[in-house]
DNA sequence: CTGTTAGCGCATTCAA
DNA sequence: TTGAATGCGCTAACAG
């Protein structure tokens, strides 16, 4: 083949091959100045001729814009980020954006080394699902904003830090579900998914403090659990409060478990795809049927959900939708730095939707 | 805070904060080059002090390397490629390469679009799940690697590309998948998630070529339906095939047109996610049940094909090993460009696995 | 072992 | 309107 395998040309080839200064391929090229038509349309026709492709590494170099943004999540495996990432991606690309994303499996030491990779490879901003839980262990994004790398946060808010969140209600979420559920006449509802703490502490302090200490989404979700109780009377139970690993393995284990109670719970509320899926386990295994003996409602809808026998009641993230509103949002903090001064910072808020299916009845009589 | 807002440091202000000449400071902070211990430590406290972090892009630039991957997917928000990817980053992140992300939304207009961007970015390589089918459509492929870029594929071979690919063998698989069906004593398979042919095509060839000139893929799944059919000496009816928009809800309706046949399928082979819940979306519709009716097995396992009833078998994918595989690779014959000359190129081929569990029985008498 | 010098490819004054 | 000169921050010979 005739394709050039050597060095890519430069501005310099194409300034040569047109005939003209490197400044004046560069005006045309880099679409700034002033160009005479004619020239112009030379420089463009050297340029393709000889398969000019601008670097970008270079222009960022001199103009200090990357028109890179970075992305750090948990993990992109999982559905829900999956969805953020892919409207962080189609949102920002459709501004001319590119995503640099970064996967920490829930570890605050790799959140900050990806935020040290991204403050190096001098990204514009940065949109993070942060697993830091106060401001005191989220230096590293102070460290990227001192920087004047704008930061957006999304899925979980950190107390304490003045930036800009895209979030959903965790807890609102979750006190209608449950609400839902106590409406349906169940009194004993378990929540699965709960802090991982090790032994089965009793106080309700504790359990809210260890979901707490542990991710902001699950703090979130076991309050509205405990709203939900507490608008009805219902007295709070720490028995039907998953404690552990948070594995679809463990999740059969706590749900078996509280269905072994004297007072089992007829319904259960599952924060998690895999709590929901684990939950389903330990009830096929003690051969509870859904809907007629225990109730159910999840968290994050899936095609899955909708074809099982009965149809699952779930609570929908718009998780497409967060990740575009945090690269909008992102993308606008970028834009407005160059002119007025910092903007109000906010929580931006997005609807969930409970989607009601079948696995929602009345408690059994026994 | 006292927190520099200004101009970040560089490699200029740590030399003389140390009182050392730049290179000095560039060779302790480069890691390269002969430093002495004491001004080795000098210039790291120094840089500590100030604050300084290198900056990629200017190294970048010197050295042409860019330590930086690209990842082109048709959608990160797909399961499938959502691990595909984590598992890119995960591999690529432990030899020091970040990732860039790009999704295509299976259009080879915007792939093109996307290999310019990396092209330009200057990434050291690209792992690509192709749009493309053939190497005349590829050719923005070409030119990635007529730039020096090492490209690999993933998912999806190109024919009449000389590219090193991880995949599976999706043909041997569905093929073993049919079979398995036929072992049970089907005879009349529906084979879900077809080409997007308009109108209903009757001879074999067409609806072959019609996937194949859809999505690689596809055909390779399509083909291996019909060796088990050929096996087994099944005469083919294309009635029996999907055909037309792949989509959960168009699956519905192709299946409920099957089930509608004078000679109805007893068995269903599901070659999506989607497709699997839009054919059990349409078994419900027709009151029939999985196994003791109609037997079924679909591609790419999921934690919710295991806890719905009956549970579902599975062709279960290694997404993740795909993802390091080609990571692997990718970065071998980075390394290996420095060195020897291009090694040969080849298709990795990863394991897929049946899971069996309880959806496939035998055919009901009638 | 250390400092000087010269690019990398582009954007950006500033004269012409 | 165009072109020559300078700098972005770093690496990489090279001489000292």
């Amino acid at each position: 083949m005739t394709t050039e395998r050597s060095v890519p040309p430069t501005i310099s080839d194409v300034a040569a091959e047109a005939g003209v200064g490197r400044s004046t391929a560069a005006r045309t090229l880099g679409g700034y100045g002033y160009v005479s038509p004619e020239v112009r349309e030379r420089v463009l026709a050297a340029a393709e001729r000889i398969g000019y492709r601008t670097n970008a590494l270079a222009r960022s170099m001199s103009t200090g814009v990357s028109h890179t943004l970075g992305v750090i999540v948990a993990d992109i495996a999982n559905p829900f980020f999956g969805g953020v990432v892919r409207g962080i991606s189609d949102a920002s690309r459709a501004r001319g954006f590119d995503t640099l994303v970064l996967s920490t499996h829930e570890d605050l030491a790799e959140e900050v080394a990806a935020t040290n990779v991204l403050i190096d490879k001098r990204v514009d901003g940065i949109i993070v699902a942060s697993a830091a839980l106060d401001a005191a262990s989220a230096s590293h994004i102070e460290q990227a904003r001192a920087r004047g790398i704008k930061v957006v946060l999304v899925d979980r808010a950190v107390p304490g830090l003045d930036l800009d969140a895209v979030l959903i209600d965790n807890r609102a979420a979750a006190r209608d579900a449950v609400a839902r559920l106590i409406a349906a006449g169940h009194r004993r509802i378990g929540f699965v998914w709960g802090p991982p703490i090790e032994g089965r502490p009793r106080r309700r302090r504790d359990l809210v403090d260890g979901a707490v200490r542990n991710l902001w989404t699950d703090g979130e979700r076991l309050q509205g659990y405990l709203d939900a109780l507490d608008d009805e009377g219902i007295v709070f139970d720490a028995d039907l409060v998953m404690v552990g690993a948070k594995t679809e393995e463990h999740a059969q284990v706590e749900v078996a478990r509280m269905l072994e109670l004297p007072d089992p719970p007829t319904a259960l509320f599952c924060t998690e795809n895999d709590a929901m899926t684990g939950s389903l386990r330990a009830l096929r295994d003690a051969g509870l049927r859904v809907a007629e003996d225990i109730s159910l409602i999840g968290f994050d809808d899936s095609s899955w959900a909708a074809v099982i026998e009965p149809p699952l009641t779930m609570i929908e993230q718009p998780t497409l939708a967060l990740g575009a509103k945090a690269a909008e949002v992102l993308l606008a903090g970028i834009d407005g730095e160059e002119k007025g001064p910092d903007t109000a910072t906010a929580f931006h808020t997005l609807e969930t939707r409970l989607i009601e299916r079948a696995s929602v009845a009345e408690p059994p009589r026994r």
